[in-house]
DNA sequence: ATCCTCTAGTCCTCTAGATGAGTTATTGAG
DNA sequence: CTCAATAACTCATCTAGAGGACTAGAGGAT
C-alpha cells in the first residue's frame, strides 16, 4: 500500500519536512518502529512521500536532534535504543578516577503498595493504584555507596512483581526492557541536598544525619509517559558534577 | 580584495563546508568579527567562496551548533553576544518561584595578589603573576544569599583594578566588556557540597559549619582563553538543579 | 500622529539530480 | 575452508537554482 504524498496532508503554513517528521514521529512513538530498529532508507522515504532527498534529510535531522533517531553512515538510521541506566555514578567520585565499574545491586525490599497522590500524578496513574516499591543499595568494592528508592506502576510492570529480585541484574533498565517491554528513552533529574535518616544512614554505613546529595529522577518512555520514579541518595562529600553553559 | 575559492585551500579529505566553517571560525575567534555583529549574508559568502548555498548553510549550521553564531530569520546571522552572567541563581531557590531578580552586589574586598600555581594554570598565566581578587556577596531582598570569590588576570583586567568597585554594576560580565573589552562566551561549572568556614558563615548570616553548595566556574572568551575563575557558595538547603538526559 | 503598503534585504524551504564514503553480504580464488 | 575482491546498499556531500517567509525601513494615505 502506497502512502499518499505528504503535500495533501499537511496543515496550512506547515513545512513539508515538518509534516514528514510528524508522520515519522508517530511511527516511532506508537511503537510500530521499535527501539533500536532501522527505519526505511532515505531513498525509500523520498519515493514514499514524493519529495526531494534534502527534504527527507531535514525531517530526519529534526528527529535526530530530538533524540528520537540516530544516524549511522553507511548502515542506516535507527530508532534511539534507550538508556541503559548506568548513568547515576557520574554525579559521584568514589575511589579512583575514570573507573566506570557498574555498582553491584543489593535489593533490601520489594513491596507492593499504594500510590500517594503525588506519586500517582508523576506516574500518570490513579491515586491509590498499586505500585511496586523497591529499596536497594549500590555497592562499589566492599562499600555501599548509593541508596535507591524506586516506584513502578504495578500494572505495567507486573512481571517485575512476579519475578525474583535475586534474578535481576545490577542494571534495572535492561530488566524493564526484557521482562516488561518498557524502554526508557529519556529522564529528568533534580539534585538537592539533605541529611540521612537513621535507617538510611545505617544502610550506607554512615553516621545518622550525615549530609547527602539527593537525586530525584523521573524516567520516560519514547512516547513521553513516565514509567519510573527513583530517588537516590549518596554521600554529599563525594558529590561533584561539571557541565558547560553557553 | 576577493578571497580565493575554498576548493584550493582545504586539506585532503576535508569537506568544503568544514573548510569554510574553519575560515569563518578564524574570523570570529580572532575578533575581526566582534561579538554581536552581523556576518556577511549567505549570498555574499557563497559568491566569495564559490560554492552553492547549501554548502554555506551547512558551514554556518556547524558554527551555530558550536554556539559561535546565531541565526535570525529575515535579519541576518550574528556572532554570539556572550553571557551576561546572571545565571548562577538558577541553582538556588530563595523565596518565591519564578523570580528572576538580579541579586544586588556588595564588594567586601578587591585586592591585588599573586597567582598560585593552580590558579595560574587555570588562567593561562605565569605562576606568581599578579591577579585581582574580589570577594563579594550577592543579596536578595535583605538577605545575603551567595558569597563569591573571583580571580582575574591583573594585566588583562587593568581597568578593573583602577576603577572604583562602588561604580560597578551588580553584574560583572558587562563591566568586563565595557571596561576591558573582554566578552565571556562560555563557562564550565562544577558543583560540590561543603561546609562554611567561620568568616564565610558570618558574611552569609549563617551558623559556622553550615552545609553549603560550592559552584566553581571557569569562564572563557570566544577564543577559548580562560578569563575568570569564580567560586560561589550558598546555603545547601536552598540548592536545587534539574536537567534532562537522553 | 497613526496606520498601511511597498520594497529591499535577509534567512528558509524545496527540487532533481550527481558523486563520495562507509558498511555488509556475497562471490570467487586460492 | 579462508581470505580477498566486489557488488549493493546505506547515509553524506555538493550543485544550481526557484520561490517563500520574515524584518526593517521608506513613503504615502488617513
Amino acid at each position: 500500500m502506497k502512502a499518499p504524498k505528504v503535500h495533501s496532508l499537511r496543515e496550512a503554513g506547515q513545512r513539508r519536512y515538518a509534516a514528514i517528521a510528524e508522520r515519522l514521529r508517530e511511527e516511532i512513538t506508537s511503537g510500530r518502529w521499535p527501539a533500536g530498529a532501522a527505519i526505511p532508507a532515505e531513498t525509500a522515504l523520498l519515493a514514499e512521500f514524493g519529495v526531494a532527498l534534502g527534504t527527507i534529510r531535514q525531517a530526519i535531522t529534526l528527529l535526530v536532534n530530538e533524540g528520537l533517531l540516530e544516524r549511522q553512515h553507511g548502515r542506516g538510521t535507527f530508532v534511539h535504543a534507550g538508556l541503559t541506566g548506568a548513568s547515576l555514578l557520574r554525579f559521584f567520585r568514589f575511589g579512583k578516577e575514570g573507573d566506570h565499574e557498574v555498582p553491584r545491586s543489593q535489593i533490601h525490599k520489594r513491596t507492593l503498595t499504594v500510590a500517594t497522590p503525588e506519586l500517582a500524578k508523576q506516574l500518570g496513574i490513579r491515586a491509590g493504584a498499586n505500585v511496586i516499591h523497591i529499596l536497594r543499595s549500590r555497592w562499589l568494592q566492599t562499600e555501599p555507596r548509593l541508596l535507591e528508592r524506586i516506584w513502578l506502576d504495578a500494572k505495567r510492570f507486573a512481571l517485575m512483581a512476579e519475578s525474583e529480585p535475586a534474578e535481576w541484574g545490577d542494571l534495572l533498565y535492561p530488566e524493564y526492557a526484557a521482562r516488561c517491554g518498557v524502554v526508557v528513552h529519556r529522564a529528568s533529574e533534580t539534585i538537592e541536598f539533605g541529611t540521612l535518616t537513621v535507617p538510611d544512614a545505617a544502610l550506607l554505613y554512615l553516621p545518622a544525619r550525615h549530609p547527602c546529595a539527593v537525586v530525584s529522577r523521573a524516567a520516560f518512555d519514547i512516547a513521553g509517559r513516565c514509567v519510573e520514579v527513583r530517588v537516590t541518595r549518596g554521600d554529599a562529600n563525594a558529590f561533584h558534577y561539571t557541565f558547560n553553559l553557553t
